[in-house]
DNA sequence: AATTGGTTCTGAACCGTTACGGTCACTTCA
DNA sequence: TGAAGTGACCGTAACGGTTCAGAACCAATT
């Protein structure tokens, strides 16, 4: 009489199937193998769950059972919000949910915050494989995905033995741009490059920090050019390189205003990002240098910014890098682990970048 | 012996606590309740784990016996991906992390695809409540989620009843726009709004369609603007309004096109987006019209590039809204539901309206 | 009449964990 | 010396499903 005054306790699907004078798996059938009974009694399991207020199979323990969640998991160095203030972040994750939405599979953020060590967020996710975005490789969260017995795929990180990867090649990609600013005659130049650790240094990088840093994507990028500027004679020791942890156009900004006073004579500013590389341009314009006459800048990602703004930079496919990421882990059928996908990059010649002062007098005259 | 050589099922807590002969209980403990056992078990439990590569509690099966999956779902009108190509979506987004992040809770976007009426997704999703972001009132993915037996909270959607609810006063955010436009002088004008309902009309809307509209933010949008110039005697059924499935500029340039070709003569062209305003200004600039000195055009929502072209438009806090979503859902104590909560927008009157041509010379020589 | 095949439904095992309410040995205190 | 308290650990019962090997039944075939 009373008792369905009193909180009612959820309807499951044992006491459906109570109700209905039917077994649980009839009731399971009912929803996942409508074949396997008769339509009469669908009709009426179905009616009886509307009735009771069932709302279909509880999620969580079928993927118990079933050991699928349904879901990826996306791991990134930075705050969730992060991503969606990264252009080229936002990039990645367009074409990762692509993958996703393809497969059906849902995407889970998970909240990974860089500061603290909790890596208890990792151990929470339920889902079927991890995403790993260009993380530090000694991040603590990266290690607890790695012990997690499910597949993962990294992006932008260096090569951990038996993980499937995405990612350019980054040294290669940055060891072009310098080329071309070689090339066009710069020999001195200084550099802006995002945050090498997992310590905030917002200050200059010695030589012995670029190569420990824990950044893979940085890490190549600040190789390619030291190799590209050793190469014609530049001690790339000299070269003042500025480190900016957060990763904003202020920082570019108030980076480039630091190599600036460290050699006001450099005729190159080389920004490891594209949202560096905007933030120096308008540190620059501020200064009253005009670029490129005066200096010349270039980015790296090839952001719809950087374009609008005619930025000479290396544009890669961070949507493709994405979706490969996601089609890498979604096609886990019989993989040949590891796999690495290596996308190509395009060097975008903008306007951004010209000769030295005086070199173009040079060139007029030239052979 | 040779146990071991084979596939060798993953060890599980209670594999760890045969090896260990002690309960499953305190092998959970060790991982969850530390000052529940002795320090010294505890270490021989967590070493025990590590070498028979246990990854430690499976998320899944903890979910399901605490009932938390220690993550919220995200329901999309659009393609998962769509979200990551509308600035406003992603500022929505960024503020839902942000609230997300705080709470230390995982963010599962959940693959809806609109065109087909595949719930199944929502039915996977293992979560512990959702946020539903403009989808139209009759979308059964919308059904699915509210029969799901956890709390939800819808955004720029109708009042439901009994569900918290989080958004702003399309209409009156709109009225006001057009009382502006009024006071300039507009009377005749054409309006370029965004899909009214799941079928695909990319053509001119009856007034029927306008107040059938299945998208609450659209409906409401449509309604001031017809409410203000009614009141000052514009026959509104006159007024064309050209609708676009696609939440595009090219879709906006289009309906500019229709709409001016229906009437050249209108003074003002009122978009329900900055997306489609934009698209629409791109092509009066292709047909030689200046704006504001030729036609007036607005939009909504203040988006960053808006602002940069100088749009005059309603900005709504995106960002404020996506946080205020996750709050509502997080903060699921002692809630007095349904609560709502309407944020405030601003009249952004930026260099796209004017009063209409010949107007200016009368407000010089006027009273 | 026995065999075969097909449909419909069932029983029991299993997924891996945590909540709950203990037990038990060992202090501590009066 | 007995009562009460404390720390460490345990047993059982869920949590809500899915799955697989049959059982029961009936019609059709041999």
């Amino acid at each position: 009489m009373a008792r369905s005054m009193h909180v009612r306790r959820p309807a499951t699907l044992a006491s459906l199937a109570a109700e209905l004078g039917v077994s649980r798996t009839t009731v399971s059938n009912a929803y996942n193998r409508p074949d396997q009974l008769s339509p009469e009694l669908r009709r009426r399991v179905l009616e009886t769950a509307r009735r009771l207020g069932y709302p279909g199979p509880d999620p969580v323990a079928r993927s118990l059972r079933t050991r699928k969640a349904g879901a990826v998991g996306l791991l990134l160095t930075e705050n969730l919000s992060y991503a969606f203030r990264d252009p080229a972040a936002i990039g990645f994750l367009e074409g990762l949910a692509l993958a996703c939405e393809d497969a059906g599979t849902g995407l889970l953020l998970v909240p990974a915050n860089p500061e603290r060590e909790d890596v208890a967020a990792v151990h929470r996710a339920g889902v079927d494989g991890f995403v790993v975005y260009s993380v530090p490789d000694d991040d603590p969260h990266l290690a607890a995905v790695l012990e997690r017995p499910v597949p993962t795929v990294v992006c932008d990180q260096p090569d951990l033995g038996n993980v499937d990867r995405v990612g350019i090649d980054d040294q290669a990609a940055m060891h072009a741009l310098a080329q071309h600013l070689i090339s066009l005659g710069h020999r001195r130049v200084g550099v802006v490059c995002m945050r090498l650790a997992r310590d905030r240094n917002d200050d200059f990088v010695t030589p012995e920090r670029q190569q420990a840093a824990h950044f893979h994507v940085q890490r190549s990028r600040l190789a390619g050019l030291a190799q590209a500027f050793a190469s014609v004679g530049v001690d790339w020791a000299t070269v003042p390189v500025a480190e900016r942890f957060d990763h904003t156009m202020a920082s570019g900004a108030s980076a480039a205003a630091q190599v600036l006073e460290r050699d006001p004579h450099i005729t190159a500013l080389i920004c490891t990002s594209d949202i560096l590389a905007l933030g120096a341009m308008a540190e620059l314009q501020r200064r009253g240098l005009r670029v490129p006459a005066d200096i010349t800048v270039t980015g790296f990602d090839g952001i719809r910014e950087a374009e609008q703004a005619g930025l000479t930079t290396v544009r890669q496919p961070v949507l493709e890098k994405g979706r490969a990421a996601g089609k890498l882990l979604l096609d886990s059928a019989e993989r040949t682990r590891p796999r690495a996908v290596t996308l190509s990059t395009e060097l975008v010649e903008g306007t951004t970048a010209a000769p030295p002062r005086g070199t173009a007098e040079e060139r007029w005259f030239g052979p």
